[in-house]
DNA sequence: CCTGGCACTCATTAGCCACGAGTGCCAGAA
DNA sequence: TTCTGGCACTCGTGGCTAATGAGTGCCAGG
């Protein structure tokens, strides 16, 4: 077990390698932290900490750089989240306020992440599985050519294009569309296939093979689009990567150019709290040796999708938490008033 | 004025500068092209093309690399556009075929044109200006609430909430619905701000208010979308970048982010051919090291937008301005079909 | 106008050395 | 026990010098 102490040399550590970027000796810590002990045994204690894994030596007789290990005992005990300064809520507020629609909000708060934590910033998309709907419209373009729009309680809208199996009337196509919205708005996604599976039945023997065919639009739709978006933003901050620059970057880029991995990265996000995943534990190699800083946010209680950012593991856990659960916040409330 | 064989050797230079990325000397040069003559002369030959402003010197008595102007005369006047291979060509098509919608087919010729090139591509969206209107459709979400929903025939969609003076009745939201569609369906952008200007005064007095809201929306949403999107990729291939690293690639990323700066780089694409930007013949200041090919694409005759690559001036031109062109097309091939 | 020869330039690399931040260990004090 | 001061040791960094070699400009002669 680690004393009190030990704990105290090991968050010195992480804060100076975190300011400084060097690798941190026993000298200058009893500099610049009053722990009330000599160099000597802040050295004893160091040695005990490299033992256990949390710091460790670039090399023999170099200064002490924390481990993934080490970073994580930080964030989860020795550091709280940093609240935000009067200053930046009022900032995040009324840069968030003047989007004008969904597509604005989320460009919006990438800027604004990126900017705040200095790192690269993820969005996601409100994700359409928890979404519910607000309106289905069907529009005829030719006889049998009808277009599908589903628009979402979150203000995303997704069209698709259905060949009907027969020339379709438009006074069919208004049955449908009344039945269709009155079934279905207000219910969630995941519950619409349920509720209109009997659909076709009260129609037209004629009529039912096109009624058929849109509902199956409809309900692929709602999976394909499941396969949610992802917005990014600030990757000329990975030029802060001052180290062994084009070694560590590019696969970190690669990564990030990689919807799939960015999507399964902010999957692992727990429902409450913001959610730290620090170099190793992320599953992707190329992202080894950087950390994810991620939260859920929603319009309501519950998350319909995430945010987050992506940084070196020699990030400022505290104020990066911080940002992150602010900035969610309010793209939150953004979300419930629209 | 310059001779043949002058011409010959810039040409030369270029393309071992391209290959080998470093400085190219008076002997190698000899050695790799049978340029028919001695090292001397070449030297000769370089004292003039150094004179004349097409190459120079890194530092006194270092190899030559081309200049901003060398690459301009080698893109004019020494080099074509190398068409692509059959099993590229074949590529392109399987790659881009297999895409669903809109979005889908912007990405994919994102992620193809960034594999192709091994550079940073820029994809721009068909343009709002330029397109035609497929469908306007009015829902009403509340009494006096309206989403307006304007459907493209490059099938991008647009939605906006509208809240209106007084409720609005269905039968006067249909009857909008119909006369909107039976004037500017068909007809481009531009044009529709005239073809609607009168319809307010066909409603009764109490509807005209909102129908002029309506129609303001409408026209708003026209403007406003005219702001176009982009997307882009491949960004890790700036890390091929490999000299002066961070300080080169920090502000292209700065720059690429910028959704204004790249609308303006793609903005100056000449409407019909390949366009090439070299170094400082960009406006930005962070792409002064970069070169950009572009050219538009289309459904039909007429470019509806553009796209291309932004990478280093040392790049191959020939083959890129080839990659750029064939995906040009394909994607307009893709747009026509759809 | 082209060529071979020649002296000169200069970035790069390797080798060397002094410096100093940092360590581990140990004996003695608290 | 726990902490401290002292001391020898490690090793990356930075400055210096010398050797290397690719490349140049210039010139005299074909």
């Amino acid at each position: 077990m680690l004393s009190e102490r030990r704990l105290e040399v090991l968050r010195a550590i992480v804060q100076d390698y975190v300011g400084t970027e060097e690798p941190v000796g026993s000298k200058a810590l009893t500099e610049r932290h009053r722990l009330g002990v000599s160099p000597a045994t802040v050295r004893n204690d160091m040695a005990v900490l490299e033992e256990e894994g949390f710091i460790q030596q670039p090399y023999t007789s170099a200064g002490r750089i924390p481990t993934d290990k080490g970073y994580r005992l930080f964030v989860d005990k020795l550091a709280g989240v940093k609240p935000l300064t009067a200053a930046e809520r009022r900032a995040i507020q009324s840069f968030l306020d003047g989007a004008v629609d969904l597509d604005d909000v989320v460009a919006r708060t990438v800027r604004l992440l990126a900017q705040l934590t200095r790192q690269v910033a993820v969005v996601q998309y409100p994700s359409l599985t928890r979404s519910t709907v607000r309106h289905v419209e069907l529009l005829s373009l030719a006889p049998a050519r009808v277009m599908l729009v589903l628009i979402t309680d979150t203000g995303r809208v997704e069209q698709r294009l259905v060949d009907c199996p027969s020339p379709v009337g438009e006074t069919v196509l208004a049955d449908l569309r009344a039945r269709l919205n009155s079934r279905v708005v207000g219910h969630r996604f995941s519950d619409v296939p349920s509720l209109v599976q009997d659909l076709p039945d009260s129609f037209e023997h004629d009529d039912r093979p096109t009624v058929a065919t849109v509902l199956a639009t409809l309900l692929e739709t709602l999976v394909e689009e499941t396969e949610e978006r992802i917005m990014l933003g600030g990757t000329a901050n990975l030029t802060r990567f001052n180290h062994d620059f084009p070694l560590t970057i590019r696969p970190v880029l690669e990564a990030l150019e990689e919807q799939v991995v960015l999507l399964k990265l902010l999957g692992e996000v727990k429902d409450s709290g913001v959610t730290v995943r620090i170099g190793h534990e992320n599953a992707h190699e190329g992202l080894s040796s950087t950390s994810v800083v991620a939260v859920g946010y929603g319009s309501g209680d519950e998350a319909v999708a995430r945010l987050g950012v992506v940084g070196p593991t020699r990030m400022d856990y505290p104020g990066t938490m911080g940002a992150v659960r602010a900035v969610a916040r309010y793209v939150g409330q953004i979300l419930a008033e629209s």
